[in-house]
DNA sequence: ACCGTAGCACTAACGGTTAGCTTTATGTAT
DNA sequence: ATACATAAAGCTAACCGTTAGTGCTACGGT
């Protein structure tokens, strides 16, 4: 997208970018479990402390670009007009996220994710993450603490309609589903 | 509680009791992070593959005794009286885990697993199992599917109650002020 | 042209975890 | 009682993700 950066940040970025590709590829052919860090940094042709200074750990390689999916969801909250009411912005968000996961292409992709428990953990654990943001963000649009209780409860709740959504037999309905269920709890809390 | 087992079942049995407890001692001695596996069986007078074929994980020697919680969620759905209904049988349940984990003597262990990120992660991957253990529970005491999206919501929202009260102020009134909304999500669902 | 430094390489190691195989002790059938 | 089958524990050695330490090189600002 931005591609009038200086010479150091576009190599920077490539090398960022040959890894994400290389590892995804061979973890595709062969398999995540089957494929070392050291595989791919061969492949990559960088060094191993060259990976893990572009990458914390070998599971974010998979999950390169899930920046997105936080802002996402901190924008569904923070750029919307001010007569448009939260948590429908933000079941269409959630709408959005389960699509795009669900589209044909990704199906190799979530199918490895789903095969291996390292990946599972990790993706729950960035979702925590981003349950905190999001939290902080719906806190912040309505002027009360960041610790609040009912924020922090309702932004859990979005996240888990995520991940229940994705497992369920029509994501889709699943996710209207269980925002039915998330506009009660959020009409019976202080907030609401 | 149950002595009359055989020799071999008792000597497993202390054998993983002596490791779980050296474990912690260590552990709250040192610091989670400053002790390795290896320090853990030299103490504990075992080799290491013995430790691991009691243990999964290092993170697993501080949750030695976590199936308790797990069972007590699933017996508060299962082990109720028929007219007692669902939503406050889960409360209490809620309500009693954290008053134990808010316990004076639980502070120390408390405190290392808040300052572990692993333990940290470990401890949440934990209440997703949790959380489908009580799904599976709540279906079938309400005769549904067991993938039923309400039920698994219904779940989730419990174990998140759980995890979002210990951190709050005041964990009992949070864990309230959450399960007006859990209620209020119930009664909105297909099964409410 | 020069210097500070970001990016990368290399080696070596640490720490959790597992595989392969041997030994010891227990329960059971003869 | 004896012998066999097997569960539990042991030992060694390694695998694999990850990090520390160190130095080199090329880019960017002055």
């Amino acid at each position: 997208m931005n591609e009038p950066a200086g010479r150091r940040e576009r190599k920077k970025a490539a090398t960022r970018q040959k890894i994400a590709d290389t590892a995804l590829r061979l973890f595709l052919e062969r398999g995540y479990g089957a494929v070392g860090i050291r595989d791919v940094a061969a492949e990559a042709d960088v060094a191993v402390t060259t990976l893990f200074s572009h990458f914390a750990s070998k599971e974010a390689l998979v999950f390169e670009q899930d920046q997105g999916f936080e802002q996402g969801l901190v924008r569904a909250v923070a750029d919307r007009t001010p007569d448009d009411p939260l948590i429908p912005a933000l079941r269409r968000e959630i709408h959005a996220q389960v699509r795009h996961c669900a589209a044909p292409g990704a199906a190799p992709v979530r199918n490895m994710i789903d095969s291996s428990p390292s990946l599972r953990e990790y993706e729950e654990s960035m979702r925590l993450r981003h349950a905190e943001s999001l939290a902080a963000a719906i806190a912040a649009d309505l002027g009360v603490p960041e610790t609040s209780t009912a924020c922090r409860t309702i932004a859990r709740f979005a996240t888990d309609a995520y991940a229940l959504a994705r497992e369920a037999a029509d994501p889709q309905a699943a996710v209207d589903e269980i925002f039915r269920m998330i506009e009660a709890a959020w009409e019976a809390s202080r907030l609401g």
